[in-house]
DNA sequence: CTGTTAGCGCGTTCAG
DNA sequence: CTGAACGCGCTAACAG
């Protein structure tokens, strides 16, 4: 690390005159702002972060806490964060609370030191079922601003990006009641999370605006991961089913997976709807029809959101909850 | 943020008589601690991590550069770095390359500012079609620590976590052949990538140490992302084939997609066995058998390495190249 | 036992 | 045009 005061030295000039000669003062000759550089050039001369940090109170650095980096939807929502975040010259530290209070909590103590200039979070099913927030208002009590997306919570007063989750199952829901789907079941490893609740009210709403009655053994709920398709291939035996939506990003794919095992052909016999996005379609065949979140639009959204509460502190701005919107993608003919 | 100032103000005492007190040193009588170690609480005080970081010229902080967090390889790698990193109480900031040598030098430039004690690295594609290495070469010159996974280079002297691609590739192809499989193809969507290459050379030493003679046609390489189950069909429709093998992560579940379609039976007909792990070994069904590179193990090592160093600057140690092993998972009865 | 001081690296006064 | 001094928050060496 070649700091001001080696630079100095070594060109037997103050400190002061290298930091000037650098940010192109008018205090400084020009031909001593060019050795200055040259040399701050030679000797890969980069400001200390952590000396700036420390002297403007900011680390151009966020802090984002997901549950479950392996979850696609969070590593594109991640990817957008990044992204956004470099463009603004914001770093982007990352933490994965695997879904559990106490890393949750852990990670907000480490971050809340001056490390971070503020939060990106979605919140741990744990979390959300205890409906502990506490960690969580202490974070606002010092003054640190907070990006909620995805997993959010009403008990908390803060900026918040979510998509319309039972907008979105019910238009998908209603695409295959519309073709003629009569006996379309609903699947979901998400029924813990209220996110996943908002769907199946969404799936709910369309079925009773086409005065299609609700079946609750129509409804596949996924607990465990082991042996998922043994219990699809039993509850595609059980019933007739012509039609599927999944409330998650992977039972979609594992049910066209079982649909065909069992020799139904896909989507003629059982057309199948499921959120995800265009690599993970292609991981089908025929590929599954999605409802993209549009994660990386999240994530891009949550940091924007962010860098400005972080950039005027004392802006009045409302806390705002921002309703992104989904698409829905057909493949196949139907 | 509460600081040690504020504290002493509260407490009508110094600062370093704050300081020491929480840091428990014998300087300070019994009741000042209690006294001080209170307030800290009430006010929920902790160590600005900047100006430590300034005074140790250490970040507490690992700077991690992969080419693609929507991969799943690297998604896990990441996993097991945050984890390991965690445990030792460092924090990690990611960058993303998106497979762009500019993407990977702007990271390394704007971490290479005293914001992070050391780095691990997969190189880009692009890097490495270019053999670019000066970069890096700039880092070690500035004494940063670094170590390399999965996407290394001969080209640069340092720590390196690898798995045995030949070997692993080897193993699973030998495998097949064993249970009787003649009509072995490879498909790959990594060609271009030197692990790609090792993968296929292992391929090829399996088929030559059965005496199989090594068919070009068996061989399909996928470019781009569009249509790739056309192409699979096509290819599986242009010749007998009774088993394939994968060299990345996701031709391997397309494949077996692709051939069910086609009326295949999974393994009877055609068996496949790709790069995965348990996770997504339930994405098709029959699940895909798997080559486990362990990525949260490779994560791991890699921090635990470049910690030792970070933490141990002037160990002789030499650079060390670490193989990890593979596993082959075997799914479905051949 | 407690307080004062110096210095980590930086930018920004303010004097010269 | 240049340099000395200060302060961000912290710890450690040194005085009292």
């Amino acid at each position: 690390m070649t700091t001001l005061k080696e630079l100095a030295k070594l060109l037997n000039v103050s400190i002061s005159t290298v930091s000037k000669a650098l940010s192109d003062s008018n205090d400084i000759g020009a031909k001593t702002k060019k050795r200055v550089k040259e040399a701050a050039e030679l000797y890969n001369y980069k400001p200390n972060q952590m000396a700036l940090g420390l002297k403007n109170n900011q680390t151009k650095t966020i802090g984002v806490i997901i549950p479950n980096i392996l979850n696609h939807f969070f590593a594109k929502v991640l990817f957008g964060i990044e992204k956004a975040a470099r463009q603004q010259s914001y770093d982007t530290i990352v933490c994965i609370s695997h879904e559990k209070y106490a890393n949750e909590v852990s990670s907000l103590e480490v971050l809340t030191n001056g490390r971070v200039d503020g939060f990106i979070m979605s919140l741990s099913a744990e979390t959300l079922a205890k409906e502990h927030v506490n960690h969580i208002k202490t974070l606002k009590r010092a003054d640190q601003p907070i990006v909620l997306f995805d997993r959010v919570t009403e008990k908390l007063d803060c900026d918040k990006i979510i998509i319309d989750d039972q907008h979105s199952m019910y238009e998908a829901t209603k695409q295959l009641i519309e073709n003629g789907r009569k006996n379309i079941a609903f699947v979901s490893n998400i029924t813990n999370l209220e996110i996943g609740q908002l769907r199946l009210s969404g799936y709910q709403k369309a079925l009773k605006e086409s005065d299609i009655s609700f079946d609750e053994n129509k409804i596949l709920k996924l607990t465990s991961i082991e042996n998922p398709h043994q219990s699809m291939i039993k509850f595609l035996l059980s019933q007739k089913i012509d039609a599927i939506v999944s409330a998650d990003n992977t039972s979609g794919i594992m049910m066209i997976n079982a649909a065909k095992d069992l020799g139904f052909k896909v989507p003629k016999d059982i057309a199948v709807i499921g959120f995800g996005d265009k690599e993970t379609s292609y991981l089908t065949y025929p590929q599954l029809s999605y409802i993209d979140q549009n994660p990386e639009e999240i994530g891009k959204t949550a940091t924007e959101i962010l860098i400005e509460r972080i950039e005027d502190k004392n802006q009045k701005h409302k806390y705002r909850t921002i309703k992104l919107s989904t698409s829905l993608t057909l493949k196949a003919t139907s």
